[in-house]
DNA sequence: CTGAAAGCGCTAACAA
DNA sequence: TTGTTAGCGCTTTCAG
């Protein structure tokens, strides 16, 4: 163990707007505005300035920048749904942990969770807008009808961020969330490589008619042959959110296709499916895919009724979009174009990874300010 | 869409000293002497600024804390190997990530990065203990060496954090890390789902001296059979991180068990497992499960010899150990006790999820300044 | 024991 | 086109 004297480590030069203005032979006030681009300076100041700067390699302090802006604080708007609980309390929970590190910076966090996906979202967001919000996380349930309002806040320099779901055709700057053809497409690959050739495998989704059912259903469709040698998509059945009906179409299939092999649901709604397989003695001869992860699936993890299950990580959805959104207002970083995260794989051997998502004891329900609105702060460390 | 008027949102007053100061009738400096216990102050008083505190829900403005105090400003410490490249890279650039993000905060840290897992750590860790950090982020090659310095700091107040290997016996504050076990049972579980019944499976490892490379091994051999019934392991090869042993190695193995169905890489070291496999036919035909990801792995995936790999995230692992530091030392948070990620499940379908790690264009050769010296700042924002 | 005041580095409003 | 100055909320030092 070498006990060297502390290094003599030389303080290196504090290099700020008052060095600059000192070397460059001018005032902060007009170092301030090279930096900036502002106007009113001489083409030939700046140039000159900005030369300096970057000689010294300066960085603005941004707790100073913090601090001198804080009365025109950032304000961030946060549109998500409530319902499902499973998914939503997630990423809930995620943006309010994430918003919480941030509160040093000052910004202040509008929370108007809607009820449910695409209910009331219109409103909640014009309104928002209304309160003049530097930048919007959304769910557009309903992207055709979001898209306008979108563009109208882009237009109005409000940086607007999709979460986990995504507004196609809009302006917004960005979006965050796990690619639903990629949850299909991994399925896919998943069963494919886990069913002997020539296997059958049938899809239970909720509703065709929903962008985020129809593409995980064709990933997965279109994947599963290329893993599989012969096999075949034999049946793709619509749920439509429904238990009672998602229970029995899955008794009815199960007893007409006694060569499946294999099952992929695309929901949420996957209790019913297990339920089926296991009363019809099905359970682990067919192996089962699901979508996301709730507490009341690991039992059908333990016994092997679910061998896997594609998890969009709800609460990294969260998180990612509002350190993108902060990362960009506070630090004027650069948007990326999409932050799309990679569903994971969840096993039984791994369940217990998901502790904060099985123990809903460590996590009480989720409580968001009632009146929608949140101020950024940390634990009080008083005493 | 709603066009009302901007909603009549009263600005809710400022809490900060002076409020409390007023609302208790003292001073700001008598209430900063309160709320840091300092001395000199009456209890009576200190008693009442705490209760107005709690009551406003006091919580500090971190940019204007860490503005006052930029001369004795955080210092942490990072101490985390170069090689092996492929794994390390992606460590710094998380923790560099990062650490970048809280340069508001004027948080100092001086990165020692050492050649080698395990070499020369000692030394530059006490090297930076000397230069008096409040926090160190290590990764402990050596865990018995390292045990007594990790002990020493953590008894002078500085918090260590151990990421990506542990020193179990050491009193350091929590480690960030995928537990290697749940690898190997990963790894188990995926392959006994995907093997028929009674198959035999094989791991490749590097040496079972190594407690990680032991661990793994353990954890898929006692879930192997979990999950594929009256499956075998046949065989644990110690490839000890060589190329050309492994080669061969696996060549023999190959030969001389034909009845081989699954096999298991617990460490990088993969390439020469997938160049057997494909130069004796067995490719796509014996399933491969490996560990890790690096770019040379993508055509091993594409053409089927990879089934999947047991990914830990090592980019997440560095920005997980600063941001748990960070939050401790800044916020006063709790360090929770441990920090393990869930390893993920990499796919051929997933590949392009993985984009930072396979373009290695777009993240050129991770630059470690040198001299060791690094000071938090966000990419020169000049023009 | 308590209050007053000087910065920390930056932004923004106002003067020249 | 440029310089000056008043804070931002907190820590810290120096008086009372």
């Amino acid at each position: 163990m070498l006990d060297e004297p502390p290094d003599s480590r030389m303080k290196p030069e504090k290099v700020g707007i008052h060095r600059i203005a000192e070397l460059a032979g001018v005032s902060i006030g007009t170092v301030d505005r090279a930096l900036h681009g502002r106007s009113g300076i001489n083409e030939e100041t700046r140039s000159r300035v900005l030369e300096v700067a970057e000689q010294l390699g300066y960085a603005p302090n941004l707790a100073a920048r913090a601090l001198s802006m804080a009365k025109s604080s950032l304000r961030i708007g946060i549109c998500v749904p409530r319902e499902i609980h499973f998914f939503y309390d997630q990423l809930w929970q995620g943006v309010l942990d994430e918003a919480q590190r941030f509160s040093h910076l000052g910004i202040e966090f509008l929370c108007r969770p809607v009820k449910e996906l695409g209910k009331g979202d219109a409103a909640v967001f014009s309104d928002l807008l209304h309160a003049e919000v530097n930048g919007l996380i959304v769910t557009p349930g309903n992207p055709v009808e979001m898209t306008p309002l979108i563009d109208r806040a882009e237009s109005l320099g409000v940086r607007v961020i999709c979460v986990s779901t995504d507004a196609p055709g809009s302006l917004r700057s960005t979006i965050v969330f796990a690619e639903p053809s990629l949850n299909g497409r991994m399925a896919g690959e998943l069963l494919g490589k886990c069913l002997p050739a020539n296997s059958c495998a049938a899809v239970i989704t909720g509703m065709m008619e929903t962008e985020d059912h129809r593409k995980k259903t064709e990933g997965f469709s279109d994947t599963f042959p290329n893993f599989c040698a012969g096999g075949k998509v034999i049946a793709v059945i619509e749920g439509r959110e429904n238990e009672e009906q998602t229970y029995k179409k899955t008794l009815r299939l199960l007893s007409s296709e006694p060569c499946l092999a294999g099952l992929y649901v695309t929901t949420v709604n996957s209790l019913p499916v297990c339920r089926a397989l296991k009363e019809s003695q099905h359970a682990g001869r067919v192996k089962l895919v699901t979508t996301d992860l709730f507490p009341e699936m690991i039992p059908f993890f333990n016994d092997g009724t679910i061998a896997a299950s594609i998890y969009q990580q709800p609460y990294e959805q969260g998180r990612t979009a509002v350190r993108v959104l902060v990362d960009h207002l506070a630090a004027k970083g650069p948007i990326p174009a999409s932050n799309t995260l990679s569903p994971s794989v969840v096993l039984a051997s791994a369940l217990g990874q998901f502790r904060e998502i099985m123990e809903p004891a460590a996590a009480p329900r989720l409580k968001i300010p009632k009146d929608g609105r949140w101020i950024g702060r940390l634990q009080s460390q008083l005493r």
